[in-house]
Parts: C-alpha cells; sequence; structure tokens
DNA sequence: GGCGGAGGATTGTCTGACAACCCGTGACAG
DNA sequence: CTGTCACGGGTTGTCAGACAATCCTCCGCC
C-alpha cells in the first residue's frame, strides 16, 4: 500500500502528541515565561498549543505527577508557587539525599558508578556555557540527575522528577536568578574532585555549599517577602 | 512562625468522580486484586467502574503520577512491578530519609513536632488491630506519613506520595504478605520510645529492622517461589 | 456599607468517533 | 523448516462538541 518507509522510525514511540505540550510548558516555565502561581486557562491554552482540551489535560496532569503544576478542584491548573520555608526545605532535604547517592557511588567495588558519574561531569562540561540558556539550564539539571544514576538506586530514580521540579521551581521563583555558569561549574568540579577523593566531609561542605547557600542567595535577593 | 494559617481539605462541595476511581483502583492494589504487572485495558475497566473513558484516563494518570502504575504509550497502562534490587533500594533509601525527618523533629525546640508525632502514634494505635484489613493498612502508612508530616518538611511531604506508593507496592508483591499487625504495632512503639528518649544510634537501628528487615523477609519468601 | 443572588467564565465529565499503533496470525519466499 | 512480511483485530491516543457542576465577579437591595 505504500512505498516502505525505510527510515527506522527514529523514535520507538512516535507522537504522543502530549509529549510535546508536556516539553512546551516545561519550557516556559524554565524560561520564566510562566512564573510561580501563573494559572493556566484550559481553553485559550489548548488553542494556543493546538491540541484538544482532553490532550491538554492528559498534559497537564503528566506535569501534576512531578509537582511542577497544581492543580484544585473545580479552580484549574497553576505553576506551584515555594513559600520561603518550602525553598530552604528543598535545600536542606536535597544535601542528605545527594549524600544517599554518593555513599551508594562509592561502597561500588567496582568502580562503575564512579565511571558513571565521570561521565555525567563530561557531558556538563561540554555544555556548561552553551549560549542558550535553556541548554545551560539542562547541563545543569541533568548533572545532578547523573550523580542520582550514577548511584543506580532505583529509588532515587523514582524520586528524581519530584525533586528536579521542585528545583526548577525554586529558580525560577527569582527570574533574576541566572546564576552565574562558570559558578556552577566551579562547583561542580570541585564535588566531583571530593567524590573522587572519597573524602566524606569535604563532600558534604561543597554539597552545602552548592545547595545550601544557593538557596539562602536566593531567599536575600527575594528579600521582602514579595 | 506561629500561626499557620491551616489549609483545612477545603472540599469543592462534590467529589469529582476520578477520585472515587483514583481510590477504587488503590484500593484493588492494596488488596491484593490487582496484582503488580497486571495490564488495565480501559474500556472494561471505564464500564465496570461507569465512568467515561477519559475520566478514567485522567485518574490512571493520577495514579501514574504516585508511581502506583507505569504508562507506556500504545501500550497502556499496568501495575507497577519491582525488581529485587528495587525492593532493596527502597529499604535502604527509606531509613536516611526517615532520618531526616527525625532529625527535624528533635531539632524542634517548641516540641511541636513532637506533639504532632505522638497524635500520629496515637492515630495508629487506635486502628492498628481493626478488622478490616484495608484500615490496618492504611493506619500503617499513616503513621510513618505521620512522621513525615511531623516534620513540617514541605519537600519530604512532596516526595511523600511516590514513597508510599513504592512501598503499597512492595507490600503487594507478595500477596502472602501481611505483616503481623501486632509485630508492626510493637515496632512502631519502639520507634517512638526511641525518638522521645533522643536516642539517634537506636532510632536508627529500629528504623533499619522495622524497613530493611522487613524487605528482607519480602525477598526471601518471594525468592524460594516465583 | 454589607449582603445575597444572577450571570458569565471555567472546570469536570460525557458521548461518539476516528486515527495511530501494537501484536498475533498466517501466507510466502528462501 | 525458518525467517519475513502483510493483514486484521484489539487497544490506545486524540479529537470535537456538548452539558453539568462549580467558582468568581458584579450588581441591586436593604
Amino acid at each position: 500500500m505504500s512505498a516502505q518507509p525505510d527510515l527506522p522510525t527514529r523514535t520507538p514511540t512516535t507522537t504522543p502528541a502530549r509529549e510535546a505540550v508536556v516539553t512546551s510548558i516545561r519550557r516556559a516555565i524554565v524560561m520564566g515565561e510562566l512564573r510561580p502561581g501563573d494559572k493556566l486557562t484550559e481553553v485559550p491554552l489548548a488553542a494556543s498549543l493546538d491540541v484538544s482540551r482532553a490532550t491538554l489535560r492528559e498534559a497537564l496532569n503528566l506535569l501534576v505527577q512531578d509537582g511542577l503544576l497544581v492543580q484544585e478542584p473545580y479552580r484549574g491548573f497553576s505553576v506551584t508557587s515555594l513559600s520561603p520555608e518550602a525553598l530552604r526545605d528543598i535545600a536542606a532535604t536535597r544535601v542528605p539525599m545527594d549524600l544517599i547517592a554518593v555513599h551508594a557511588i562509592l561502597s561500588d567495588g567496582s568502580g562503575r558508578r564512579i565511571g558513571l558519574l565521570l561521565e555525567a561531569w563530561d557531558q556538563f562540561d561540554r555544555r556548561a556555557f552553551d549560549p542558550d540558556p535553556l541548554v545551560q539550564h539542562e547541563a545543569h539539571v541533568d548533572f545532578h540527575h547523573g550523580l542520582w544514576a550514577a548511584s543506580e538506586n532505583s529509588m532515587l530514580l523514582r524520586l528524581w522528577p519530584v525533586t528536579e521540579a521542585m528545583s526548577t521551581i525554586a529558580l525560577a521563583q527569582d527570574q533574576a536568578a541566572h546564576h552565574d555558569p562558570a559558578r556552577a561549574h566551579r562547583f561542580h568540579r570541585l564535588l566531583i574532585d571530593a567524590i573522587v577523593a572519597r573524602d566524606l566531609p569535604l563532600i558534604e561542605q561543597r554539597l552545602h555549599e552548592h545547595i545550601v547557600d544557593a538557596a539562602e542567595e536566593l531567599l536575600t535577593l527575594e528579600g521582602g517577602t514579595a
């Protein structure tokens, strides 16, 4: 009935339209076009994304899934907004969770997990200074994801989407929070060094610097609880 | 930091139908009527639950949200299934996460968090031996949720649904895994005692007994057969 | 000025349909 | 006999339009 579509369908699971919607909205949040607290009204949004309302709602449900959006019955979807205490909680909780990953990496005798970690570093290193700020953001996020993935702890992997979403929102909270890419690069480098050196106290200290201090900085920027 | 404008479950006067679907399916998983790996076909399921396919799909998406189900494009929804390594990861990860909560509880000078914890214990104590096994399960789960909630750490609260779902699946993995309610009751009691005594090493040991040992036990049960 | 109710706007749900896709089956060539 | 490929049934993904339930705003009334 047709010429053979010789091209191997590039994506093994092609064309769920809602995926496009999901990435589109996620990008809008990362880029600050959608800010925490913004309400999403379905009909105009569906029209602007050229999908039906049902498909849009499926995509929105997926975003609620990792906490990027919140849904209140009969009141609709809106971008998650974090209180200052929530921001501190995120930072304070991420440090011990990262330490769980680090422990798993260091307790692996084969060295494979360290290899995974260094690979994550390499990929970050290549994209950390990309001109596209979206790529920079993804590189940063992927590095932290790589740290958890290198632990080969499936529980952490399941918890990652929620964690990533919270961190994304935290950064999006302050639009002006364009953290200096060189600074993130340096922190990540120092962290890798400490892990390779297997210096647990140093690892913890550097995680603390990277995460908690950054959060406190965000909070001071935010200032008057606006 | 005194009066938190409490957010009472602001019921929207009527329950969205998908909530009923969600609890129905969740109950089926808890009760072992749906077992890990089972596939859910939409049309018969929607008919049996007396909702439209669209509403059913919204409910299924919500369940994917906390990890109780997995969705593969064009292959449908199925109950999450965990490998033995995943089961170990869950147990091994929950202990340090519970410790995060415990630290937050103990670092609260006002004693309010301890009060919340004891309240959670009371509610567990009242339902631990309920004749309905579903109530028993909920009492157990609510106790652990109460531990995290008592920490007043909003990040942990966000991570809870995923954690709960993983633990639920882990227990559902082996249908024969009705844990002796008296045993759970004793463990929880011992844990509370250790926390009140502020004995950190003892707390950790008892968490380990309750979580990791239970997981290993599940694995030996499962390993013999299968 | 405060209160209560009408009206519009928005979300929740339904029905029915069609397109896209997966999988098992069986014909066919080697 | 074996591997490949087309075919068809079954299932999921998406659409359109419609109606009910709920929220929100504003206006008249006391």
